[in-house]
DNA sequence: GTGGTCTAGACCACC
DNA sequence: GTGGTCTAGACCACG
């Protein structure tokens, strides 16, 4: 599991990795009873306060992703690969609402917004194939 | 022009301001070198501080969106409405990309994306003519 | 005597009309003895508010620059001419230094200042030949 | 980083603070990439309100001099030094041309103002040497 | 009346 | 600890 972190992109770190863990459950790159790095050793790894990984883990912990083996560190939990993928689903629609709610609020109109999508979904992918 | 704020719904109160503002601007609500409520009456109407209003309003005067006539307020500048208009659209562009950006890494595709943003559109539509 | 102000270019209007009467009176536009326009008349004449333009006068009346002749207006006191010439250069004097103290607090050198200096008195020189 | 505020002299502390921080940014008083004292430990210092620090350094951040480094302070921005260096000439021949050419309008001829020129630069340059 | 500045003190999220 | 936001209330200059 290789995670990257942007610093003052503006998204909380913690947060960050959140999603970042989920998107790897969703994507199955961690399967449900694997082990995943130690807060120390993701620490470590991504040069960020121990602090924010461990926030990190508690948030996943409460959302039932993670669970804590004694002695062992955190491993994925049965049944998190489905949640972590309708989860996704929801947040993503959550959020394109959200933006598509405010610009109809200001008064653009819906075909105006598609060409819009479609132009950004364009960026996106390309974005995505040739990673920077 | 009737603005409408929502404290704690984590976008910063002088920010909904200032992007309200630009809206009216864009929409032609208030027009190029009309006078603006002042801070103090626009305060009352929203019954936040008048400091939190001024901020929003020293930041379209950084923006060139306002300026003030010494003693008689703050009028909208020559230039805002063009400026405003296109500054929505960008802005826009740029949050639609970032999410559909985040989807694409998050690993949904092109069509499942569509199906999502039409449903988000009616929605927002929907809820754009029944405002809550 | 022609005054002209600039609304809202940061100087307060009623100062740039203390400074316009007092360089028309060191220029000998306006002689010693001499009546100059009312108030209202001046209000008029700059399309600007009546009580900038008193506040204007009560200042340049406590300066001993005008004085109030009962039910006539405001007449140029003797003795203003050579008070206005001196205080045009002390005025000059204060602010060239302190520009310039700033200037070397900041960090440039004189020689530096001189070449600037320079430049800026040839740009002066230029714009005052071609008034815009 | 010494600063220092002088209260009531006209100019709002948070730009006497801007200027200031500009100022140690363009002589390399602070390098790009170090953090800069937090706003409380500069209000303490300087004995004035953290609010003030807070918008003076808010404004150097819209101005790129600055950014922050989430939980861990603020910053001085890579091509800072730059920038301020440049701002700080520019800035200073604006004023200096304004100076003069207020003079020129006044009527003094260039060589007179060669002379005060020199004569200020004098005094600035003592006043320089023994800092009141 | 207007905008502009400042103080005092509070709460929050983040690291 | 840090920066960021907000409130409350004050004073000033300007028109």
């Amino acid at each position: 599991m290789q995670l990257s972190i942007e610093p003052n992109n503006g998204i909380p770190i913690y947060e960050q990795l959140v999603r970042q863990v989920k998107y790897a459950v969703a994507e199955g790159v961690v399967a449900p009873g694997q082990v995943i790095p130690s807060v120390r050793e993701m620490a470590r790894q991504l040069a960020v306060n121990p602090n924010t990984v461990q926030r990190a883990y508690l948030q996943l912990q409460d959302e039932e992703v993670l669970h804590s083996l004694r002695g062992r560190g955190m491993a994925v939990s049965t049944g998190a690969k489905r949640k972590c993928v309708s989860d996704r689903q929801q947040l993503l629609a959550e959020r394109l609402e959200a933006v598509l709610d405010e610009a109809i609020r200001g008064g653009l109109d819906p075909d105006r917004l598609r060409d819009m999508f479609e132009k950004a979904l364009k960026n996106a992918v390309r974005s995505g194939e040739n990673p920077t």
